[in-house]
DNA sequence: ATGACTATTGTTAACGTGTGCATTCCGTGC
DNA sequence: GCACGGAATGCACACGTTAACAATAGTCAT
């Protein structure tokens, strides 16, 4: 059906080991040769076979995008950039494929033949056994948005409680003390990480958490117009609330107004990831930016000179995170 | 290195033929064999070469899912409910390759052998060489959200024409007469079909549109933003507004509230997509419902149909919108 | 008992590419 | 003139799997 090097080979009138090692840029190979050779092969519309390369080269040429999950859960922005990201620097080297960690029932299909390499982009601790398997078949990993413990493995995300810190400072640089927390998903770790900078920088503060003023999310709009219904009936309503991410905040948002109240003048609302929507929602919301496709990037970038130098760099790589000012924080210093 | 059906042929004291066979369930094997032979294969751990499989049997094992770009236009929710519906179909069977068109300065290396089959969720005419190419190959091929022209390709989409025309319906059902249009991203085909809808459904109630109450946008938050500020400048401003997307809707309502007016009070909005933000805004977006996962669900099943049956159906599915009605369009009926 | 037929297993080649080891040709130094 | 070395090319095999064909043993009808 299609083309060969043996056809190119019959063409030119050599023998399909000189095609190979023209195609490839042998030193072994007469220049001449070589460039008729490859004229010939463009001529013919050769397209190597890569399942025969795969074969005896024993490379997939295949990089794996693994998210914790496809069907729940993730944001479609986070999503959307994590595989740009990606995308952008891959190029045309690796096909990349991308899955779901809970679509495997059993690892067992998951190999250094099937995946050069793995790119994990990592929003729970349940991932642990996934990242785990693919250590032991030795197969490249990198490890994206979410810190790991284990040793040895090449890990690239964003310092989420620094981002936590900025924000609910910046709340008590405008006068907040009474502050609200709505949770991020349990165990997810940017959850847990979010809650720590919150917690570091009231004790920094020496403002106390009232636990009235903690509510549990689940990352979606839902949760977080659950939650703010809840803060609204308490005697003492927060001045503030820092929501684990931006659709809460959204969801929060929305039961304020819901109530008869505004953003910001009755409850100031601040987010966190820096949404697309986040600025074009009224009020404009103030959230942290978490730079997920330059961490794609970084990840990718380091995972494929790891594959291609042979070598085993096992960094964590942090990338700060900024606090992005809009209209939905009031300032309560009387000036 | 690891195991093959050599090491187990070794093991079990047979040919390694017969492992092959009973692997694959053979009617030719003894079912006592095949029983030790398959609890041998799964003691020793084995794992298929897939390679070596492809390369015998002609099959890469792997669906290619297009979008028009991943760098450029493409929404995140869109793209995300893409793969989404995708995924969910294929399970196993098959990897799934994402991929952006414009990445390719050439289709050179698309071919037979490096995809099973192809599923272009298609946003714009570009694509169109991208299609012939594929066709060409003789690649099986499905093409999602836009309406193809070409005969003999297989072809889901959502029926965006009578989609709008059911949003502009509900609106001149309203009492609105003096209703505008942001315009969809230029090229795009479902810019063309919304359009249509729209007007078709203001000439049946033989309303007609203004020149000044057309703006073309970009599909996105800030063309949306723009469009509505021209809007408010007219001496006679239009009482409702249909963004042929939610992006721009939400772009018109940020700057309605930006020059100190209310929606729905002052201007009604309406949307397309339902995108999950649409619920949480505020007020709510009433909008169009495009069954984004359901058309990717069913073109993917389609196309693995068409694959594993070999064999060439070229419907063309046609799946219905609907109208979600919220809280941002205002009744002018006096009752 | 012999031929045909079935059930089960083995032999061998094939898929397309890369590579270790020969082979050939030519120039160079003695 | 001959050995040596380097440059250029070819031969033959390998990678792991499937499949056409061959082979063997057993069964059954004549």
């Amino acid at each position: 059906m299609s083309v060969t090097i043996k056809d190119i080979a019959r063409q030119a009138g050599v023998s399909h080991t000189t095609v190979s090692r023209a195609l490839n840029d042998s030193p072994l190979i007469n220049e001449e040769t070589k460039d008729r050779i490859r004229t010939l092969a463009t001529k013919m519309d050769y397209t190597p076979n890569f399942s025969a390369k795969s074969l005896v080269l024993d490379r997939s040429y295949n990089l794996g995008l693994f998210f914790t999950t496809l069907s729940q859960g993730t944001s479609a922005g986070f999503f959307y950039e994590a595989i740009r990201g990606v995308n952008n620097v891959i190029q045309d080297r690796y096909q990349l494929i991308v899955k779901g960690i809970d679509d495997y029932t059993s690892f067992h299909s998951i190999t250094r033949k099937s995946f050069d390499g793995i790119i994990v982009v990592s929003q729970s601790d349940d991932d642990q056994p996934f990242i785990d398997h693919a250590t032991d078949k030795g197969i490249p990993l990198v490890v994206l948005n979410r810190p790991i413990d284990t040793p040895g493995v090449l890990n690239v995300i964003s310092d989420e409680e620094q981002g936590a810190f900025l924000a609910v400072s910046y709340l008590i640089e405008q006068g907040h003390q009474r502050i609200a927390l709505v949770e991020g998903r349990a165990g997810f770790k940017s959850a847990q990480n979010r809650k720590k900078g919150f917690e570091r920088a009231m004790l920094h503060n020496r403002l106390t958490v009232n636990s009235n003023y903690r509510f549990p999310g689940l990352y979606d709009l839902e949760s977080g117009h659950k939650a703010m219904q809840h803060f609204l009936t308490l005697a003492e309503r927060p001045t503030a609330v820092f929501c684990c991410n931006d659709e809460m905040a959204l969801g929060a948002m929305k039961a304020i107004s819901e109530a008869g109240m505004l953003v910001p003048r009755d409850v100031s609302i601040i987010g966190f990831d820096n949404t697309v929507y986040a600025a074009y929602v009224t009020p404009a919301l103030t959230t942290v930016h978490r730079p997920i496709e330059q961490i794609s990037k970084e990840g990718a970038t380091r995972l494929i000179s790891n594959i291609e130098n042979k070598q085993h760099e096992t960094e964590q790589v942090l990338l700060k995170t900024e606090l992005v000012v809009r209209e939905s924080v009031r300032s309560l210093l009387n000036g």
